[in-house]
DNA sequence: GGAAAGTACTTAGTATCGCTATGTACTGCC
DNA sequence: GGCAGTACATAGCGATACTAAGTACTTTCC
């Protein structure tokens, strides 16, 4: 049997929800020309976010899946040199509106935190 | 028979998991020494976030519930001058290092994400 | 040629939490 | 007596991140 989780680990969990969809959007809006592959994608979250928002292979591939159902991915695919065929995601005009819209609130959101302080 | 929400709106709702805890703990202890009780806590939140953060009390209650029965927070009964009696909650010592400590991993995970973009 | 490690993607099942909707109940005012 | 404002409680629902397990291709090394 498990033991039931701190708070604090709870809201580690939680807190990713929605953080997690706008980071992979984030990325994918680096790689605006070539577009990015998900475990490369995965790579680059968990280094540029020194682990912190690292994110296993059942959790990202579910979010691609998700923003490609929403039209704000586009997706190809593409030979790898070392592996299976690649999926190559890159933004569609709605995934790059969005993206834009959703820093937007997030910066207000941390303002209006900070204000709360 | 309801529309189906748009990535956006349904995005809007999940983001504020874990900040609403978060926030309610940060308004809780703008309140130190009196404390404060739910249905002013919602208004302070509402006016201080200009309603960015308003909470509905079915959302607010639960929310207080939990972080009680977390031990974050105290709860006292207290006369109200204009309607039904009033619980008033107060951090815990407990209470208190978890929201600094929140506090602190807020702080991390927006850092990361402006130097994500 | 076969095992192992790294690359790459998929999906089923579970838990949690915020939201909607509804209900209860007390006070003061007209 | 009815209404508005104050104050709290809770059942049921939907969305998402997590765990766990599986599939499959390539290169390396013995």
């Amino acid at each position: 049997m498990k033991k039931t989780p701190s708070f604090e680990d709870s809201w580690k969990v939680e807190i990713r929800r929605g953080i997690l969809q706008y980071a992979v959007l984030a990325i994918v809006s680096r790689h605006k020309e070539e577009g990015i592959h998900g475990y490369g994608l995965a790579r680059e979250l968990d280094e540029k976010t020194d682990g912190l928002l690292g994110v296993k292979e059942g959790t990202l591939y579910p979010i691609l899946h998700r923003l490609r159902k929403e039209r704000l991915l586009n997706v190809r695919t593409e030979k790898s040199e070392a592996g299976p065929v690649r999926k190559v995601y890159v933004l569609t005009g709605d995934g790059d509106r969005v993206y834009r819209e959703l820093t937007s609130i997030l910066g207000s959101i941390f303002d209006k935190l900070e204000a709360l302080r």
